[in-house]
DNA sequence: AGAACTGGCAACACCTATGATGCAAGTTCT
DNA sequence: AGAACTTGCATCATAGGTGTTGCCAGTTCT
Protein backbone atom coordinates (compact mmCIF):
# COMPACT_ATOMS: atom_id res chain seq x y z
CA UNK A 1 0.00 0.00 0.00
CA UNK A 2 0.80 3.57 -0.01
CA UNK A 3 2.09 4.83 2.91
CA UNK A 4 1.03 8.56 2.98
CA UNK A 5 3.55 10.21 4.74
CA UNK A 6 5.14 10.81 1.23
CA UNK A 7 7.98 12.94 0.37
CA UNK A 8 6.61 14.45 -2.04
CA UNK A 9 3.80 16.82 -1.18
CA UNK A 10 2.75 17.18 -4.94
CA UNK A 11 0.04 15.16 -4.26
CA UNK A 12 -2.05 14.21 -0.95
CA UNK A 13 -3.23 11.02 -1.67
CA UNK A 14 -1.12 8.69 -4.32
CA UNK A 15 -4.24 6.64 -5.32
CA UNK A 16 -2.93 3.61 -6.61
CA UNK A 17 -5.83 1.38 -7.17
CA UNK A 18 -7.40 0.05 -10.58
CA UNK A 19 -7.78 3.48 -12.19
CA UNK A 20 -5.75 7.12 -12.84
CA UNK A 21 -2.68 7.28 -11.04
CA UNK A 22 -1.08 9.15 -9.00
CA UNK A 23 -2.34 12.93 -8.99
CA UNK A 24 -6.27 12.44 -8.66
CA UNK A 25 -8.39 14.34 -6.29
CA UNK A 26 -10.65 11.57 -6.05
CA UNK A 27 -9.77 9.41 -2.84
CA UNK A 28 -11.69 6.15 -3.74
CA UNK A 29 -11.50 2.93 -1.70
CA UNK A 30 -8.40 1.47 -2.72
CA UNK A 31 -9.51 -1.58 -4.55
CA UNK A 32 -11.53 -1.57 -7.72
CA UNK A 33 -12.45 0.28 -10.32
CA UNK A 34 -15.10 2.12 -10.77
CA UNK A 35 -17.87 4.39 -11.91
CA UNK A 36 -17.26 7.19 -9.89
CA UNK A 37 -13.63 7.71 -11.14
CA UNK A 38 -13.08 9.61 -13.92
CA UNK A 39 -13.39 7.19 -17.28
CA UNK A 40 -9.63 6.19 -18.63
CA UNK A 41 -8.23 7.21 -21.92
CA UNK A 42 -9.02 4.89 -24.68
CA UNK A 43 -5.42 3.75 -24.91
CA UNK A 44 -5.62 3.03 -20.91
CA UNK A 45 -8.73 1.57 -21.34
CA UNK A 46 -7.19 -0.57 -23.71
CA UNK A 47 -4.64 -1.50 -22.12
CA UNK A 48 -7.15 -2.90 -18.84
CA UNK A 49 -8.57 -5.29 -21.05
CA UNK A 50 -5.69 -6.64 -22.47
CA UNK A 51 -4.64 -6.98 -19.27
CA UNK A 52 -7.46 -8.96 -18.24
CA UNK A 53 -7.75 -11.42 -21.08
CA UNK A 54 -3.51 -12.02 -20.69
CA UNK A 55 -4.07 -12.62 -16.95
CA UNK A 56 -7.41 -15.12 -17.91
CA UNK A 57 -5.13 -17.09 -20.51
CA UNK A 58 -2.10 -17.27 -17.99
CA UNK A 59 -3.70 -18.03 -14.91
CA UNK A 60 -6.03 -20.81 -16.45
CA UNK A 61 -3.16 -22.55 -17.21
CA UNK A 62 -1.09 -21.94 -14.03
CA UNK A 63 -2.91 -20.35 -11.02
CA UNK A 64 0.26 -19.75 -9.58
CA UNK A 65 1.63 -17.60 -12.39
CA UNK A 66 3.17 -14.32 -11.38
CA UNK A 67 2.55 -10.71 -12.71
CA UNK A 68 5.94 -10.60 -14.30
CA UNK A 69 4.25 -13.61 -16.52
CA UNK A 70 0.79 -11.65 -16.88
CA UNK A 71 2.63 -8.52 -17.96
CA UNK A 72 4.25 -10.39 -20.40
CA UNK A 73 1.25 -12.05 -22.08
CA UNK A 74 -0.31 -8.77 -22.08
CA UNK A 75 2.89 -6.81 -24.13
CA UNK A 76 3.09 -4.46 -20.98
CA UNK A 77 5.93 -3.68 -18.68
CA UNK A 78 4.90 -5.07 -15.19
CA UNK A 79 4.67 -1.73 -14.15
CA UNK A 80 1.79 -1.31 -15.73
CA UNK A 81 -0.45 -3.84 -14.47
CA UNK A 82 0.68 -2.28 -11.25
CA UNK A 83 -0.61 0.89 -12.20
CA UNK A 84 -3.48 -0.37 -13.20
CA UNK A 85 -4.14 -3.06 -10.52
CA UNK A 86 -3.32 -2.23 -7.09
CA UNK A 87 -2.76 -5.75 -6.24
CA UNK A 88 -2.77 -9.22 -7.71
CA UNK A 89 -5.73 -9.35 -5.25
CA UNK A 90 -7.57 -6.33 -7.12
CA UNK A 91 -6.82 -8.17 -10.87
CA UNK A 92 -8.19 -11.56 -9.74
CA UNK A 93 -11.20 -8.99 -8.64
CA UNK A 94 -11.55 -7.66 -11.51
CA UNK A 95 -11.29 -10.36 -13.25
CA UNK A 96 -13.65 -12.49 -11.73
CA UNK A 97 -15.90 -9.14 -11.93
CA UNK A 98 -15.86 -8.94 -15.69
CA UNK A 99 -16.50 -12.51 -16.14
CA UNK A 100 -19.29 -11.79 -14.44
CA UNK A 101 -20.77 -9.72 -16.23
CA UNK A 102 -20.17 -11.80 -19.01
CA UNK A 103 -21.65 -15.06 -17.81
CA UNK A 104 -24.47 -12.92 -16.71
CA UNK A 105 -25.15 -11.92 -20.16
CA UNK A 106 -25.05 -15.23 -21.41
CA UNK A 107 -27.60 -16.53 -18.98
CA UNK A 108 -29.81 -13.33 -19.57
CA UNK A 109 -29.18 -13.87 -23.36
CA UNK A 110 -30.43 -17.59 -23.50
CA UNK A 111 -33.32 -18.06 -21.17
CA UNK A 112 -37.00 -16.10 -21.14
CA UNK A 113 -39.26 -17.20 -19.15
CA UNK A 114 -41.81 -18.46 -21.91
CA UNK A 115 -39.28 -20.93 -24.01
CA UNK A 116 -39.82 -24.04 -23.24
CA UNK A 117 -37.34 -25.50 -20.37
CA UNK A 118 -35.58 -28.32 -22.66
CA UNK A 119 -35.04 -25.55 -25.22
CA UNK A 120 -34.27 -23.30 -22.84
CA UNK A 121 -31.63 -25.45 -20.75
CA UNK A 122 -29.83 -26.01 -24.88
CA UNK A 123 -28.89 -22.59 -25.04
CA UNK A 124 -28.63 -21.51 -21.94
CA UNK A 125 -25.79 -24.43 -21.59
CA UNK A 126 -24.65 -23.47 -24.82
CA UNK A 127 -24.01 -19.92 -23.94
CA UNK A 128 -22.17 -20.76 -20.91
CA UNK A 129 -19.80 -22.80 -22.50
CA UNK A 130 -18.59 -20.45 -24.86
CA UNK A 131 -18.16 -17.92 -21.51
CA UNK A 132 -16.66 -20.29 -19.65
CA UNK A 133 -14.02 -21.50 -22.25
CA UNK A 134 -12.99 -17.95 -22.39
CA UNK A 135 -13.45 -17.02 -18.78
CA UNK A 136 -12.98 -20.09 -16.53
CA UNK A 137 -10.21 -19.47 -14.44
CA UNK A 138 -11.98 -15.89 -13.73
CA UNK A 139 -15.54 -17.70 -12.73
CA UNK A 140 -13.97 -20.47 -10.50
CA UNK A 141 -13.06 -17.57 -8.64
CA UNK A 142 -16.08 -15.64 -8.39
CA UNK A 143 -16.43 -15.62 -4.66
CA UNK A 144 -15.74 -12.59 -5.22
CA UNK A 145 -15.97 -9.35 -2.63
CA UNK A 146 -17.60 -6.70 -4.29
CA UNK A 147 -21.00 -7.56 -3.33
CA UNK A 148 -22.10 -6.08 -6.99
CA UNK A 149 -20.83 -9.50 -8.05
CA UNK A 150 -22.04 -11.61 -5.56
CA UNK A 151 -25.50 -10.13 -6.29
CA UNK A 152 -24.99 -11.13 -9.95
CA UNK A 153 -24.04 -14.20 -9.19
CA UNK A 154 -26.88 -15.16 -6.56
CA UNK A 155 -29.25 -13.65 -9.12
CA UNK A 156 -27.83 -16.26 -12.30
CA UNK A 157 -27.89 -19.23 -9.51
CA UNK A 158 -31.21 -18.57 -9.08
CA UNK A 159 -32.17 -18.38 -12.66
CA UNK A 160 -30.66 -21.86 -13.49
CA UNK A 161 -33.02 -23.41 -10.22
CA UNK A 162 -35.76 -21.72 -11.77
CA UNK A 163 -34.99 -23.61 -15.01
CA UNK A 164 -34.56 -26.81 -13.37
CA UNK A 165 -37.94 -26.33 -11.59
CA UNK A 166 -40.03 -25.42 -14.94
CA UNK A 167 -37.74 -28.44 -16.32
CA UNK A 168 -39.39 -30.98 -13.73
CA UNK A 169 -43.04 -28.85 -14.21
CA UNK A 170 -42.80 -29.50 -17.68
CA UNK A 171 -42.19 -33.67 -17.34
CA UNK A 172 -38.21 -33.18 -18.58
CA UNK A 173 -36.95 -33.72 -15.32
CA UNK A 174 -37.86 -37.02 -13.13
CA UNK A 175 -40.36 -36.12 -10.38
CA UNK A 176 -38.24 -37.80 -7.94
CA UNK A 177 -34.81 -35.71 -8.44
CA UNK A 178 -32.61 -33.78 -6.00
CA UNK A 179 -32.51 -30.32 -7.11
CA UNK A 180 -29.10 -29.87 -5.12
CA UNK A 181 -27.36 -33.03 -6.79
CA UNK A 182 -28.96 -32.01 -9.95
CA UNK A 183 -27.15 -28.90 -10.10
CA UNK A 184 -24.31 -30.29 -9.16
CA UNK A 185 -24.36 -32.80 -12.09
CA UNK A 186 -24.86 -30.25 -14.42
CA UNK A 187 -22.19 -28.21 -13.23
CA UNK A 188 -19.69 -30.95 -13.17
CA UNK A 189 -20.73 -31.72 -16.60
CA UNK A 190 -20.05 -28.45 -17.86
CA UNK A 191 -16.97 -27.91 -16.04
CA UNK A 192 -16.02 -31.03 -17.74
CA UNK A 193 -17.12 -30.24 -21.02
CA UNK A 194 -15.12 -26.85 -20.96
CA UNK A 195 -11.84 -28.04 -19.99
CA UNK A 196 -11.30 -30.39 -22.78
CA UNK A 197 -12.10 -28.29 -25.37
CA UNK A 198 -12.99 -30.22 -28.27
CA UNK A 199 -15.45 -28.96 -30.29
CA UNK A 200 -18.40 -25.76 -30.61
CA UNK A 201 -20.33 -25.06 -28.00
CA UNK A 202 -23.86 -25.76 -29.63
CA UNK A 203 -22.27 -29.71 -30.02
CA UNK A 204 -21.04 -30.15 -27.02
CA UNK A 205 -24.03 -28.35 -25.18
CA UNK A 206 -26.41 -31.49 -27.06
CA UNK A 207 -24.32 -33.83 -25.95
CA UNK A 208 -24.01 -32.41 -22.12
CA UNK A 209 -27.43 -32.28 -22.10
CA UNK A 210 -28.42 -35.57 -23.26
CA UNK A 211 -25.83 -37.22 -21.29
CA UNK A 212 -27.89 -35.11 -18.08
CA UNK A 213 -30.85 -36.11 -19.12
CA UNK A 214 -30.59 -39.91 -20.27
CA UNK A 215 -27.51 -40.95 -19.03
CA UNK A 216 -25.05 -43.08 -21.27
CA UNK A 217 -26.66 -46.67 -20.14
CA UNK A 218 -29.66 -48.82 -22.09
CA UNK A 219 -31.43 -48.86 -18.69
CA UNK A 220 -32.27 -52.35 -18.79
CA UNK A 221 -31.33 -53.83 -16.03
CA UNK A 222 -31.52 -50.84 -13.39
CA UNK A 223 -34.36 -50.83 -11.33
CA UNK B 1 16.92 -26.08 -4.35
CA UNK B 2 18.32 -25.21 -8.11
CA UNK B 3 21.08 -22.87 -6.98
CA UNK B 4 24.00 -25.21 -6.34
CA UNK B 5 25.15 -24.70 -3.21
CA UNK B 6 27.74 -26.88 -4.53
CA UNK B 7 29.93 -25.46 -1.42
CA UNK B 8 28.13 -27.93 0.82
CA UNK B 9 30.07 -30.55 1.25
CA UNK B 10 28.69 -34.39 0.56
CA UNK B 11 27.29 -35.23 4.04
CA UNK B 12 26.41 -38.12 4.96
CA UNK B 13 23.08 -37.18 5.78
CA UNK B 14 20.82 -39.71 4.96
CA UNK B 15 18.22 -37.88 3.64
CA UNK B 16 17.25 -38.39 -0.53
CA UNK B 17 14.52 -37.05 -0.32
CA UNK B 18 10.62 -38.53 -0.38
CA UNK B 19 11.74 -41.53 1.40
CA UNK B 20 8.70 -44.10 2.63
CA UNK B 21 10.65 -47.15 2.21
CA UNK B 22 13.74 -48.53 0.95
CA UNK B 23 12.49 -47.62 -2.65
CA UNK B 24 14.57 -47.46 -5.18
CA UNK B 25 15.01 -43.08 -5.82
CA UNK B 26 15.22 -40.74 -8.58
CA UNK B 27 19.26 -39.62 -8.62
CA UNK B 28 19.57 -36.28 -6.70
CA UNK B 29 20.01 -33.01 -8.91
CA UNK B 30 22.97 -32.12 -6.69
CA UNK B 31 25.05 -35.16 -7.82
CA UNK B 32 25.23 -37.01 -4.65
CA UNK B 33 24.21 -40.50 -4.68
CA UNK B 34 20.81 -41.48 -3.50
CA UNK B 35 22.15 -44.71 -1.94
CA UNK B 36 20.89 -47.34 -0.16
CA UNK B 37 18.45 -45.76 2.23
CA UNK B 38 18.42 -47.49 5.57
CA UNK B 39 14.99 -48.14 7.03
CA UNK B 40 13.21 -45.22 9.19
CA UNK B 41 12.95 -45.71 12.70
CA UNK B 42 9.46 -46.28 13.82
CA UNK B 43 8.94 -42.73 15.20
CA UNK B 44 10.21 -41.31 11.93
CA UNK B 45 8.18 -43.42 9.74
CA UNK B 46 4.77 -42.16 12.02
CA UNK B 47 6.13 -38.59 11.45
CA UNK B 48 6.42 -39.07 7.56
CA UNK B 49 2.93 -40.52 7.44
CA UNK B 50 1.69 -37.92 9.80
CA UNK B 51 2.91 -35.13 8.10
CA UNK B 52 1.75 -36.33 4.31
CA UNK B 53 -1.88 -36.70 6.02
CA UNK B 54 -1.95 -33.53 7.07
CA UNK B 55 -0.29 -31.94 4.25
CA UNK B 56 -3.32 -33.61 1.97
CA UNK B 57 -5.64 -32.08 4.67
CA UNK B 58 -4.10 -28.56 4.50
CA UNK B 59 -3.07 -28.66 0.43
CA UNK B 60 -6.59 -29.52 -0.59
CA UNK B 61 -7.70 -26.71 1.70
CA UNK B 62 -5.49 -24.21 0.09
CA UNK B 63 -3.17 -25.36 -2.57
CA UNK B 64 -0.68 -22.40 -1.98
CA UNK B 65 -0.46 -23.16 1.76
CA UNK B 66 2.89 -22.75 2.89
CA UNK B 67 5.48 -25.51 4.45
CA UNK B 68 4.87 -23.62 7.84
CA UNK B 69 1.29 -24.34 7.56
CA UNK B 70 1.61 -27.62 7.01
CA UNK B 71 4.11 -28.47 9.78
CA UNK B 72 2.01 -27.05 12.01
CA UNK B 73 -0.74 -29.14 11.04
CA UNK B 74 1.83 -31.65 11.81
CA UNK B 75 2.30 -30.47 14.94
CA UNK B 76 5.91 -30.79 13.88
CA UNK B 77 8.47 -28.43 13.21
CA UNK B 78 9.09 -26.84 9.95
CA UNK B 79 12.54 -28.00 9.88
CA UNK B 80 11.23 -31.44 10.63
CA UNK B 81 9.42 -31.50 7.40
CA UNK B 82 12.35 -30.05 5.24
CA UNK B 83 14.43 -33.09 7.21
CA UNK B 84 11.83 -35.68 5.54
CA UNK B 85 11.48 -34.10 2.71
CA UNK B 86 13.95 -32.48 0.70
CA UNK B 87 11.63 -29.57 -0.93
CA UNK B 88 8.27 -28.91 -1.51
CA UNK B 89 8.12 -30.74 -4.82
CA UNK B 90 9.71 -34.30 -3.14
CA UNK B 91 6.53 -34.00 -0.60
CA UNK B 92 3.90 -33.43 -3.04
CA UNK B 93 5.66 -36.43 -4.97
CA UNK B 94 5.59 -38.37 -1.96
CA UNK B 95 1.78 -37.54 -1.80
CA UNK B 96 1.19 -38.45 -5.23
CA UNK B 97 2.82 -41.66 -4.73
CA UNK B 98 1.09 -42.27 -1.49
CA UNK B 99 -2.02 -41.82 -2.97
CA UNK B 100 -1.60 -43.59 -5.90
CA UNK B 101 -0.74 -46.95 -3.96
CA UNK B 102 -3.74 -46.34 -2.40
CA UNK B 103 -6.06 -45.90 -5.03
CA UNK B 104 -4.79 -48.35 -7.09
CA UNK B 105 -5.25 -50.92 -4.20
CA UNK B 106 -8.84 -49.47 -4.26
CA UNK B 107 -9.11 -50.80 -7.54
CA UNK B 108 -7.63 -53.74 -7.27
CA UNK B 109 -9.77 -54.61 -4.88
CA UNK B 110 -13.02 -54.21 -6.57
CA UNK B 111 -13.24 -55.18 -9.74
CA UNK B 112 -12.33 -58.81 -10.56
CA UNK B 113 -12.96 -59.85 -14.60
CA UNK B 114 -15.51 -62.30 -13.71
CA UNK B 115 -17.78 -60.11 -11.69
CA UNK B 116 -20.80 -58.57 -13.75
CA UNK B 117 -19.88 -55.21 -15.16
CA UNK B 118 -22.35 -53.42 -13.11
CA UNK B 119 -21.59 -54.59 -9.96
CA UNK B 120 -18.07 -54.22 -10.72
CA UNK B 121 -18.60 -50.52 -11.29
CA UNK B 122 -20.98 -50.06 -8.41
CA UNK B 123 -17.94 -50.98 -6.30
CA UNK B 124 -15.10 -49.26 -8.07
CA UNK B 125 -17.15 -46.26 -7.94
CA UNK B 126 -17.87 -46.53 -4.28
CA UNK B 127 -13.97 -47.71 -3.46
CA UNK B 128 -12.58 -44.50 -5.30
CA UNK B 129 -14.68 -42.51 -3.75
CA UNK B 130 -13.69 -43.30 -0.59
CA UNK B 131 -9.72 -43.05 -1.76
CA UNK B 132 -10.49 -39.62 -3.49
CA UNK B 133 -12.43 -37.75 -0.58
CA UNK B 134 -9.14 -38.98 1.54
CA UNK B 135 -6.24 -38.23 -1.15
CA UNK B 136 -8.19 -35.71 -3.11
CA UNK B 137 -5.49 -33.36 -3.60
CA UNK B 138 -2.69 -35.52 -3.78
CA UNK B 139 -4.62 -37.68 -6.74
CA UNK B 140 -5.30 -34.18 -8.53
CA UNK B 141 -0.99 -33.95 -8.62
CA UNK B 142 -0.64 -37.73 -9.83
CA UNK B 143 1.30 -36.35 -12.81
CA UNK B 144 4.11 -37.41 -10.96
CA UNK B 145 7.38 -37.64 -12.40
CA UNK B 146 8.36 -41.11 -10.70
CA UNK B 147 7.82 -43.58 -13.67
CA UNK B 148 6.13 -46.41 -10.83
CA UNK B 149 3.52 -43.99 -9.87
CA UNK B 150 3.06 -43.19 -14.06
CA UNK B 151 2.71 -47.13 -14.38
CA UNK B 152 0.57 -47.67 -11.68
CA UNK B 153 -1.71 -44.86 -13.15
CA UNK B 154 -1.73 -45.90 -16.37
CA UNK B 155 -2.74 -49.37 -15.32
CA UNK B 156 -5.37 -47.90 -13.63
CA UNK B 157 -6.66 -45.73 -16.18
CA UNK B 158 -6.75 -48.84 -18.47
CA UNK B 159 -8.58 -50.76 -15.87
CA UNK B 160 -11.28 -48.58 -16.21
CA UNK B 161 -11.30 -48.36 -19.42
CA UNK B 162 -11.62 -52.46 -19.83
CA UNK B 163 -14.95 -51.78 -17.07
CA UNK B 164 -16.06 -49.35 -19.64
CA UNK B 165 -16.13 -51.85 -22.52
CA UNK B 166 -17.31 -54.54 -20.41
CA UNK B 167 -20.11 -52.68 -19.33
CA UNK B 168 -20.96 -52.12 -23.32
CA UNK B 169 -20.64 -55.46 -24.37
CA UNK B 170 -22.97 -56.45 -21.44
CA UNK B 171 -25.29 -53.71 -22.64
CA UNK B 172 -25.10 -51.77 -20.05
CA UNK B 173 -23.76 -49.25 -21.69
CA UNK B 174 -25.43 -47.84 -24.83
CA UNK B 175 -23.78 -49.51 -27.82
CA UNK B 176 -23.14 -45.68 -29.15
CA UNK B 177 -21.33 -44.16 -26.71
CA UNK B 178 -18.11 -42.35 -27.00
CA UNK B 179 -15.63 -43.77 -24.60
CA UNK B 180 -13.62 -40.79 -23.89
CA UNK B 181 -17.05 -39.14 -22.75
CA UNK B 182 -17.64 -41.80 -21.57
CA UNK B 183 -14.91 -41.43 -18.97
CA UNK B 184 -14.87 -38.01 -18.69
CA UNK B 185 -17.97 -37.75 -17.54
CA UNK B 186 -18.01 -40.30 -14.95
CA UNK B 187 -14.57 -38.78 -13.69
CA UNK B 188 -17.00 -35.22 -13.87
CA UNK B 189 -19.26 -37.00 -11.55
CA UNK B 190 -16.98 -38.62 -8.87
CA UNK B 191 -14.90 -35.39 -8.64
CA UNK B 192 -18.53 -33.62 -7.67
CA UNK B 193 -19.42 -36.03 -5.49
CA UNK B 194 -16.42 -36.27 -4.18
CA UNK B 195 -16.42 -32.59 -3.94
CA UNK B 196 -19.14 -32.08 -1.79
CA UNK B 197 -19.22 -34.62 1.00
CA UNK B 198 -22.64 -35.53 1.98
CA UNK B 199 -23.05 -39.34 3.08
CA UNK B 200 -21.37 -42.93 3.09
CA UNK B 201 -19.56 -43.57 -0.16
CA UNK B 202 -21.94 -46.64 -0.96
CA UNK B 203 -24.62 -44.89 -1.30
CA UNK B 204 -22.99 -41.81 -3.05
CA UNK B 205 -22.01 -44.39 -5.56
CA UNK B 206 -25.58 -45.41 -6.10
CA UNK B 207 -26.42 -42.02 -6.81
CA UNK B 208 -23.21 -41.29 -8.99
CA UNK B 209 -23.73 -44.74 -11.33
CA UNK B 210 -27.84 -44.33 -11.59
CA UNK B 211 -26.78 -40.79 -12.52
CA UNK B 212 -24.03 -42.31 -15.01
CA UNK B 213 -26.54 -44.48 -17.10
CA UNK B 214 -29.92 -43.09 -16.93
CA UNK B 215 -29.06 -39.58 -16.35
CA UNK B 216 -31.98 -37.24 -14.52
CA UNK B 217 -34.40 -37.36 -17.28
CA UNK B 218 -37.91 -38.91 -17.81
CA UNK B 219 -36.85 -39.18 -21.47
CA UNK B 220 -39.96 -38.05 -22.99
CA UNK B 221 -39.35 -35.39 -25.20
CA UNK B 222 -35.70 -36.36 -26.53
CA UNK B 223 -35.12 -38.03 -29.60
C1' DA C 1 22.85 -49.52 29.13
C1' DG C 2 24.77 -47.48 25.24
C1' DA C 3 24.91 -46.36 20.44
C1' DA C 4 22.24 -44.47 16.94
C1' DC C 5 18.68 -41.92 15.52
C1' DT C 6 15.10 -38.25 15.78
C1' DG C 7 12.74 -33.90 16.61
C1' DG C 8 12.57 -29.03 18.33
C1' DC C 9 14.75 -24.78 18.26
C1' DA C 10 17.26 -20.95 16.73
C1' DA C 11 19.85 -18.78 13.50
C1' DC C 12 21.31 -18.09 8.93
C1' DA C 13 21.58 -17.44 3.80
C1' DC C 14 19.16 -16.85 -0.26
C1' DC C 15 15.78 -16.03 -3.62
C1' DT C 16 11.56 -14.42 -5.69
C1' DA C 17 7.40 -11.87 -6.02
C1' DT C 18 5.42 -7.70 -4.88
C1' DG C 19 4.81 -3.00 -4.90
C1' DA C 20 6.40 2.03 -5.12
C1' DT C 21 8.86 5.99 -7.57
C1' DG C 22 10.67 9.27 -10.73
C1' DC C 23 11.61 10.41 -15.22
C1' DA C 24 11.57 10.72 -20.25
C1' DA C 25 9.24 9.76 -24.43
C1' DG C 26 5.07 8.89 -26.69
C1' DT C 27 -0.18 9.24 -27.11
C1' DT C 28 -4.80 11.13 -26.62
C1' DC C 29 -7.92 14.64 -26.28
C1' DT C 30 -9.58 19.39 -26.77
C1' DA D 1 -0.60 23.01 -30.36
C1' DG D 2 -0.63 22.26 -25.65
C1' DA D 3 -2.31 20.16 -21.52
C1' DA D 4 -3.17 15.90 -19.53
C1' DC D 5 -2.41 11.35 -19.51
C1' DT D 6 0.00 6.85 -20.22
C1' DT D 7 3.74 3.72 -20.65
C1' DG D 8 8.44 1.67 -20.35
C1' DC D 9 12.47 1.51 -17.86
C1' DA D 10 15.55 1.55 -14.22
C1' DT D 11 15.69 1.38 -9.31
C1' DC D 12 14.69 0.64 -4.84
C1' DA D 13 12.53 -1.47 -0.72
C1' DT D 14 10.49 -5.22 1.60
C1' DA D 15 8.29 -9.31 3.01
C1' DG D 16 7.77 -13.97 3.09
C1' DG D 17 8.93 -18.58 1.75
C1' DT D 18 12.53 -22.03 1.19
C1' DG D 19 16.16 -24.75 2.50
C1' DT D 20 20.54 -25.43 5.79
C1' DT D 21 23.09 -26.26 9.80
C1' DG D 22 24.44 -27.08 14.62
C1' DC D 23 23.20 -28.35 19.05
C1' DC D 24 20.64 -30.55 22.76
C1' DA D 25 17.19 -33.32 24.86
C1' DG D 26 14.47 -37.21 24.17
C1' DT D 27 13.35 -41.79 21.88
C1' DT D 28 14.23 -46.24 19.75
C1' DC D 29 16.64 -50.25 19.04
C1' DT D 30 19.90 -53.98 20.27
Amino acid sequence: MAYSAGVSETQPTPQPGTTTQGRPRRPEPSGQAASATRALRSDAERTVRTILEAAERVLSKNPAATMEQIAEAAGVARTTVHRRFASREALVDAMAAWATRQFAAAVDAASPENTPPLVALYQVTANVLRVKSDWGFAMSRALSADPEVARVHADVEQRCTRLFERARSAGVLRADVDYVWAKRAYYALIHETVRSRDGDPDTLAVRLVDTLLRGLGTGQSLT
